[in-house]
DNA sequence: ACCAAATAGTTGATTTTGTCAACTATTTTA
DNA sequence: TAAAATAGTTGACAAAATCAACTATTTGGT
């Protein structure tokens, strides 16, 4: 029994792999690397945050992050600012000029989601995202 | 409507390419790199192949691929022989210290996605499954 | 039959991505 | 209050990936 659904989830992790790619595709031609599209995703949703935090969500080396982090803040894409009680830590927020950057990326993304979607009718397209929402909640448990 | 379906789709796909993550780790620990782990699975499904089909599945470059062949072959996990009909074609298979290599790599990989089922009942394994299934099956065309 | 274009694969050069360890500056713990 | 822990930075490096030029064949058109 095990044996096969082990199998399945393998063929599962392969097609959703190939699935991956082609809608990292759309971001790779964009102005951000796909780490730096992975910061900004969740700089856009954890804000205000700090690196620690980013640290742990994206399993990202901490002087990795930390170049990516410098390199945004160049291009004035975020704002940082230490934390009063724990002057170790910066807090980090995106900038305006952050925040339509991040819209930007999210549109493009977007569409490469609809491409997706798009030979879909609407009844297959609920169905697809019921059976995601199922998977998520069944393997939750795994942080 | 299709606004929250591609909202659910990037949920799924920021959850799932941390599961894939955390899978990968295991192989990251193995005598191969990730790429490598996924050249040899493709190999040992679709042998005997070209390095063009190995390319198209995995849509890796060419150049990319031609060394981890050489190194593949360096190491003596696979045989290749020029195709009689077209000589520029080379037909690769995996040896049997290949096989044996690729066996090592499925168990441990078999290993990392039991855990993630462990928590779960049967059932709930069967359910995991069958929404894997369906959501493959609904977004195929996408080869 | 013959030449141009296409194809499979290799190789060298380079860039991008990611890792590791050492370091500074704080904060926590005992 | 000294030692350990923590946040983040930096330099050196290693691994992964891309790109273009190249060889050797095969195919297709005339």
């Amino acid at each position: 029994m095990t044996t096969t659904a082990i199998a399945q989830v393998r063929e599962f992790n392969r097609f959703y792999t190939r699935i991956l790619g082609l809608l990292d595709k759309e971001i790779l031609n964009s102005a951000f690397s796909l780490p730096e599209a992975r910061v900004l995703y969740e700089l856009h949703r954890m804000q205000p945050c700090s690196a620690k935090e980013i640290i742990q969500v994206l399993e990202i080396d901490k002087g990795y992050l930390s170049r990516i982090l410098k390199n945004f803040l160049r291009k004035g894409l975020i704002q940082t600012q230490a934390v009063r009680t724990d002057t170790r830590v910066t807090e980090i927020r995106l900038s305006a000029k952050g925040k339509v950057e991040f819209e930007k990326l999210n549109r493009a993304s977007a569409n490469q989601i609809q491409q997706l979607l798009a030979p879909l009718t609407d009844s297959k397209i609920k169905s697809v995202i019921s059976h995601m929402q199922a998977i998520r909640q069944l393997l939750n448990n795994h942080t």
